[in-house]
DNA sequence: TAAGCGCTTGCAAATATTTGCGTGATCCGG
DNA sequence: CCGGATCACGCAAATATTTGCAAGCGCTTA
């Protein structure tokens, strides 16, 4: 099989030059010579030299809802450093004020052909209206990976944290040191993280007349738990841990202490939480774990293996620090 | 086959003249004449050629060294949502542990065909060695914006934050408290931000002698400053948030107290700062103006428009809160 | 070490698109 | 019905893009 691509240039009908330009992504190429160029190398099974070539990039997007929460750049250098020691590059698309938004983000990701996308905290916002873009994910086959961001009906593998685990060993906590009023301030009512850990609260006893549900930032956690401090709780679950540090301000503001009168559970350990003040006692989630995980799912379905569309569930571990004390007498 | 643009003028029967100006949307085209040459566009099925760097992937890589230090996210945040709003997505690189180094991200952008490329707090690390990527990149006339991140000898576009006004204000307020001794924690010797700030420094008066390097983490912060304590400093300018959390907690393992003993100051201002203990005085750099500049010369000079290679410097200002107090009598 | 192969690349010709300018049509107010 | 202003549009020059030729490069083989 001599003259690979002079072959192809043959039956084109083009010179050498154009099918080496189009090859490798070069200019000056128009697109429709480029079409048929690519075309004619798929007819001919023209086996495509390493990497990126004409074939698809190695991409793969990695779709946040913010960065704001330090948890998520904490993921992304996760699972971009993973994704690099398999050859592929990441595409960091995160929603921003009045930016794109995450069915945007998959049309573009489309486009740009990428080998995969990760999802991470996903759109629960909007849980009912916009699931046409995984949807549409799925049709296309394009390998993805959600984590922490269940979507029931669709069948995409999944890494998860166990929020049951993480509601229960918080609740265990603060019981221990004689907490009987313990509120939760979780994440908007559609997710699924926070709707799971709700059952599991409620499962163990927790009162659900004592949770309150706020955004996703520490003015959120603020405002939703002072409404809980407002009712006389003397111990708050948080589902993140800025929803905490709000938690905390919250409590302060009401001319309280923590953990003097009310303690707080964070969610996350996310970066930093033992520099707070006071030290943020916590439920870690073992990011660096499940980031590993969730792209050796995604490789595997990038090469071609069968992956189950089943849910990884990963075991969190309660981190006490010094935001959580003995209920005062 | 041929002459596409001409085909259209023929069938609809008007010079390729007033076909391209329809295309571009340009003034003097009667309606009824735009109207009929958008219909036979449709029904020929003309597809506008592009030219490959403007339209085929309006990707632009975002470089940053790492995402630990919460001013990174925050920038590619502010940075993201910028190209966004401009039509582009960020392709984030961060450098991790045993991962892909800068240069190797070069050259993955450049085999993606970004449209740009923006440095942030670039590759101090081999100041002399590794300066091979960025001439490539300014060889092949690729747009690129370095922010924070000055490299001398090649002519980009840069955006900055004043160190020089940093350094001074830092040191003034610390004079006004009545510190005498003050020291200073910086990055390694070629990070060009840490070398105009001791610049600055040294011209202010401060004491060359009490300066010490780190690696850009809290526990280097820690490290360099416990080197300082033991010298007996009163206050402590810090080049990053993080440097200045390991240095409270240097400060707290010799068994005194922020700010009673050693006031700190951070540099950045990034998120969560008012939540430590003690909340931190500090330096903030305006980093969305900063990211807003930068994504504005990098499509400026996507454009095509002659940016000059200047250096943009913005002001920082200096957020004073609980981690500096007057000097102990 | 030379020669051959497969591919890449500089260059210039060919081709396509945009734009400055002038012409002729049309529209108005005398 | 005329003169002048305005506008759409084509001509052709200017500019940009596409493409083939052939030289060049790096590799393997003789």
């Amino acid at each position: 099989m001599t003259r690979r691509l002079a072959e192809v240039a043959k039956k084109v009908g083009v010179s050498e030059a154009t099918v080496s330009r189009v090859l490798n992504g070069k200019p000056g190429v128009s697109d429709a010579t480029r079409e048929a160029v690519l075309t004619a190398l798929d007819v001919l099974g023209y086996e495509r030299p390493t990497q990126l070539r004409g074939d698809r990039a190695r991409l793969v997007g990695l779709v946040l809802p913010e960065l704001q929460n330090p948890i998520f750049p904490a993921f992304a250098e996760v699972v971009g450093g993973a994704l690099a020691q398999q050859g592929f590059t990441a595409v960091l698309c995160t929603r921003t004020v009045g930016g794109v938004s995450e069915a945007d983000y998959v049309h573009l990701l489309l486009q740009q052909q990428v080998s995969g996308v990760v999802f991470a905290g996903g759109l629960y916002a909007q849980a009912d209206a916009a699931h046409g873009h995984y949807e549409l994910l799925h049709e296309r086959g394009l390998p993805t990976v959600l984590v922490n961001a269940a979507v029931e009906r669709l069948d995409f593998p999944q890494v998860s944290c166990d929020d049951v685990v993480a509601a229960e060993i918080a609740l265990a906590h603060l019981r221990a040191l004689g907490h009987e009023r313990v509120g939760m301030v979780l994440g908007p009512k559609d997710h699924v993280p926070s709707r799971r850990k709700l059952e599991a609260f409620q499962a163990a006893g927790g009162d659900p007349e004592l949770v309150e549900r706020a955004m996703f930032s520490l003015e959120g956690g603020h405002a939703a738990a002072a409404r809980l401090v407002a009712r006389g709780v003397t111990g708050v679950i948080c589902a993140s841990d800025l929803l905490a540090l709000g938690t905390v301000r919250a409590v302060r503001r009401a001319g309280m202490s923590v953990p003097g009168d009310v303690s707080v559970i964070g969610f996350d350990d996310s970066a930093l939480m033992n520099c707070t003040d006071p030290p943020l006692t916590t439920v870690r989630q073992p990011i660096d774990a499940m980031g590993r995980a969730a792209v050796d799912l995604l490789v595997a379905q990038i090469d071609k293996a069968v992956v189950p569309a089943d849910e990884l569930l990963y075991e969190p571990e309660l981190v006490v620090r010094a935001s959580t004390a003995r209920v005062r007498a």
